[in-house]
DNA sequence: ATAATTTTCCAAAACGTTTTGGATGTCAAT
DNA sequence: ATTGACATCCAAAACGTTTTGGAAAATTAT
């Protein structure tokens, strides 16, 4: 609509004087700068975000890969981490792009195609991979990137995550605590590095108590995931009395399997990620969640440090996770009313 | 990184010749083309996206404005229709950046620093209400845009929505059938375009019965609001025998709030929209949602529609919506066996 | 052989900013 | 009067594309 050419003819000023006003440089007099910024006020006057970004070489952007995996896209929170990450990455003007794998094409090419056009300032990674390619591409380009999760990459880079092996290792102490001496694991994807993280702290706890660990079940992170992986461990030989799941998704399913079968509405059960929803499930569910703020806001100041180019050493977070007792973590009344009882 | 100028001269070829070749024009030699994708190839060269924006006077970004509600931002399900939207969009050449109001900040001011700083090409609104001041301001610009459900704005505007006047009356009419003669409603806040429609179905089919439409609590479309509202309905003098919830997430708050309350594991409900989890609650819930392909694939190219220019009268789309029928809306035996008894 | 047409290419002008490197004028110090 | 310092302004270059309006070469028609 309009610009700097117009307002600055309007004036009867120079675009550079206009722009310099606009940018607040000590260049220009107190009263030209107070016409200019009326004048802006009453156009509404706003940059040209193109050639801004073409000038300034700077795309003022940043895209998150989405993963479009089969089912759905991640857990139901993850829009409001978005959210807050794009809230707060707008307060340095950048913005936050969806970047979902169209079908038919890697996550490379993906990848590929943003940081080669120079669409983007940053990227954002999530549903990281214990081994995940698209690390290794963004390091080889020396793109700033974030990712939501650790991975196992030789080369240090920039992440925030959870300390899901201490929470799931302390849940599990928990429930060793409590009596119990058959624990299962409803696991996720063990590619993916938050299912792996929080299955090293469900075994680790067992090894250190010397219980045998073996009641383990992998599915999707979804639902009926969960329900599977239950249903599974649930027709075993040998049966659980307690459950821990990888994520809240999982522990619903798991919990439908558990009114399924004979005995499993005594079976303790937790989950992970603390769903608005998890309050409300029946038993209201147990689970753990990240501590403090916003996870978005994290992420987001992460990334403007990246793109400042500060190190990646610095720039990698661990959280500690809190534990949101709930109902379902102790059902079985008899086990937590004489609590050194043996249960078998 | 790389050019259309480096390559150029890497081929000894004008600019010109290079960006018209991969653009497809019949302007050059089969043979110059061949060599010049082939150096593409090699080279791996993307056109900087902000050169051509400026030049093509698009900005190739669609932007979704996120409302910020307290407490959780949309459906759980929002994320995946927005990736599917977003895929859908990038096919051609369009991405979608997600847009939240940040604090302090009014919607409205939000839509025009996009609108006024070329930052988009079209826009995409959620959670409309029914008097949608953001629709108005969009309408002014003549900026292309699409709601996710209608509004009650006199000029016409391209909306993709479910019929969910329909489906809230056909639910309403087959508890009729079953022989409920005091069905409540869950509604989400009425300034929303989505739980107004909702109401009224449910309200048409109880007037048509000749039936009373008292039975009715409003709160946040949450889990929580769901609780309060059902907590509300079951206390009053009257009791509901059957419920219908806004969405899938009131009534999961409304089945806890059932399982609290004497009498209120034989009241039947139902939710709408289908959530993922919604086939793992207790009992499984049956629910509504609309039919077809994937909502977000529709939005992004009524989106593209609008962008080419077409006029908002034939960017309106009101589609069916389909019964998930599972146990949630006949819990109380008495009335599903004799199916035309009286029940008080 | 010449004119008309088609094919193939390209120089230069945009797009709207930001930034560089002065230019002009004012004022105080010499 | 000259110099230096400072305040205020601006012309022009650059960012990397796309597009316009030809120009040169090759082909066909006369």
């Amino acid at each position: 609509m309009s610009n700097l050419k117009q307002l600055a003819q309007s004036l009867g000023l120079s675009i550079t004087t206009v722009s310099r006003a606009l940018d607040g440089y000590s260049d220009v007099s107190a009263k030209t700068k107070a016409r200019v910024l009326e004048a802006v006020a009453k156009t509404g006057y706003q940059p040209n975000a193109s050639a801004r970004r073409l000038r300034r070489q700077r795309a003022e952007l940043v895209a998150v890969t989405l993963p479009t995996a089969p089912g759905h896209i991640g857990p139901p929170h993850f829009l409001d981490i978005l959210s807050a990450c794009a809230e707060h990455l707008a307060i340095s003007g950048l913005n936050l792009v969806i970047a979902p794998v169209p079908r038919g094409q890697s996550e490379l090419e993906m990848c590929r195609r943003f940081i080669d056009g120079q669409r983007v300032d940053a990227m954002l990674l999530v549903r990281t991979r214990r081994h995940d390619e698209r690390v290794e591409l963004l390091q080889s380009r020396g793109v700033p990137f974030v990712t939501h999760g650790r991975t196992e990459s030789a080369k240090p880079h920039a992440f925030l995550d959870g300390d899901g092996f201490s929470g799931f290792r302390d849940a599990t102490l928990r429930f060793i605590a409590d009596g119990h001496t058959h624990i299962g694991h409803v696991a996720g994807p063990q590619e993916f590095s938050f299912a792996h993280h929080r299955r090293l702290g469900w075994e680790d706890a067992l090894r250190r108590a010397g219980l045998a660990s073996e009641l383990m079940a992998e599915g999707e992170p979804t639902e009926h995931g969960g329900y599977a992986a239950a249903k599974a461990l649930m027709s075993g030989p040998v049966k659980p009395t307690a459950i821990l799941c990888a994520t809240d998704e999982m522990a619903v399913g798991a919990l439908r399997a558990l009114r399924e079968v004979a005995g499993g509405n005594t079976v303790c059960i937790t989950g992970h990620d603390d769903l608005p929803m998890s309050a409300f499930t029946d038993p209201p569910l147990s689970t753990m969640r990240v501590t403090g703020e916003d996870i978005g806001v994290r992420i987001a100041s992460l990334l403007l440090r990246a793109i400042d180019g500060e190190a990646p050493e610095s720039l990698q977070e661990i959280h500690p996770i809190e534990f949101i007792p709930r109902a379902s973590h102790c059902r079985s009344q008899r086990l937590a009313d004489n609590d050194a009882g043996i249960h078998e």
